[in-house]
DNA sequence: CTGCACTATGAATCGCTAA
DNA sequence: GTTAGCGATTCATAGTGCA
């Protein structure tokens, strides 16, 4: 049972050396069905749920009851069509092993691979599908503010006007009400449930897309410095590298040696590279 | 049979009076399960799929072979969780009724509903959901093209939503326009599936809450002019007033003849206001 | 006609309390 | 137990009017 360190073999397996209840954290980014033959022998969508469950039930056997899973996945196209098996992989987590689907959030790839199609536009999205055992769960949203938006500049250059100050209802049952006043000495507000992040277009050949960014963000959101972060596919070590730079811990997985290698080189090369710093 | 009217009634019904393979186009935002409830009486969750199930089959014998249906929906939360029954409605008409789910645009609502809450951000996305009767079918890209972004700002910061220029038509889209290619010399690129708009927020009347440029987007990449478009539940006749302008039929459905009546009045100021207009 | 100030609006969600 | 109602929380944008 180490941390920080990159194991090869099938997460199925190499999960049981550790106990129940110990990390804070999963996020990854598995092999897509059908995708990445090369390297991992792809998966047909039509065994990709009998192969993902059993390994989810891993994952909820280690993760701690107030700890978050994160799946980054996205359903390719085949004949036209785009696969359903994202969909059914959603509604078997959550009815055959008790997941609670908490969140989706959209990674806006600003980026995204160029291409023309006659029936399509080219895909710019991806999923973050967040899965939790219970609905207390740890989560610390000031670590993931951003700045407000230009508007409120301009807004209060020249102070706050009379009906900012007052309490607006909206017209329809919603509730919704807001005093605008209240924005004025703030300078940092929470995001959406949409990220916009550009894709890192350094690596060749190797299966994680996964920008740093990325596992950055879901790591500040959802663990503290000394907590224990997990991904069963760890690919190229982004996830290791990110909680080494955020002070957590981190254990990767990964069936292939030779990802293995790179991951363990990459890790390394950050250690003697920047011993602290983020960004 | 009439065109460039709004009907009172059910869909499942009125549509009886409609041949198959008439209509070029569906786009629509039905009701969502749970939500209006103070308008539309609300759906529950597990209601949602039996309601839906035969309308849709209708829409499937009016639409025209190489015709698209555009669904936008987004399942809310409930007691920390996501509804799952939107992706139970993609499995259901893919597989019961042979509905091609061709692609899943997202729609980043960039002022969406303020709000803070412990274990969760504010939802800045809806789904758009496009199905087919079959692999080809009509699609008109270049008449979606949009002018090459400035992609100076390449901000690492998450969450943020700077305004993408992609696919932001300013305006309540009174100036429309069919032609793009006279738009300056810049270049001109397709889009992706990923549409920013703001949802609009008039400040008189109620607000629709289909965005124009919504409809409109649609309607150019899916139509030509004289095309028959349909809304199903038109609501307060927003894409009404999208087709007319783009020289298009439509043809709107409510149950409500209270927002019949208020399509039907938008949709006649339409007219008069503004004949034409290229702004 | 352009720019600036100001106004209006929203398919929300959670936790608590009352019935 | 379960549900229904209400208060609390919170941004970014488009339209209008006026200088």
């Amino acid at each position: 049972m180490k941390l920080n360190v990159v194991l090869q073999g099938d997460c199925l397996t190499v999960l049981d050396e550790y106990p129940k209840d110990f990390f804070d954290l999963i996020v990854t980014s598995p092999p897509y069905a059908e995708a990445r033959k090369h390297t991992y022998g792809g998966i047909a969508p039509d065994k990709y749920i009998p192969w993902f469950l059993p390994r989810a039930q891993q994952f909820q056997r280690v993760l701690k009851p107030e700890g978050t899973f994160i799946l980054n996945i996205k359903e390719n196209v085949y004949r036209g069509e785009r696969l359903t098996y994202v969909l059914e992989l959603v509604l078997a987590l959550t009815r055959a092993q008790g997941w609670l689907w908490t969140e989706e959030f959209i990674w806006h790839k600003k980026n995204c691979i160029p291409g023309k199609w006659p029936n399509r536009f080219r895909d710019a999205w991806e999923r973050l599908l967040q899965f939790n055992k219970q609905r207390k769960f740890a989560m610390y949203q000031d670590e993931v503010m951003v700045p407000v938006g230009d508007w409120a500049e301009k807004r209060f250059a020249t102070g706050v006007c009379e009906s900012d100050r007052q309490l607006h209802h909206s017209k329809t049952q919603s509730g919704v009400r807001r005093r605008v006043a209240n924005w004025e000495d703030r300078k940092l507000v929470y995001p959406s449930n949409v990220l916009h992040l550009a894709t890192e277009c350094s690596n060749r050949g190797g299966s994680a897309v996964f920008p740093m960014a990325l596992p950055d963000w879901f790591i500040r959101l959802f663990t503290q410095p000394g907590d224990v972060v997990l991904d069963p596919f760890i690919g190229t070590g982004t996830t290791a590298v990110a909680a080494t730079r955020l002070e957590r811990h981190y254990v990767g997985i990964d069936i292939l040696e030779s990802e293995c290698a790179r991951a363990r080189v990459r890790i390394a090369q950050e250690g003697h590279a920047m011993p602290n710093e983020e960004n």
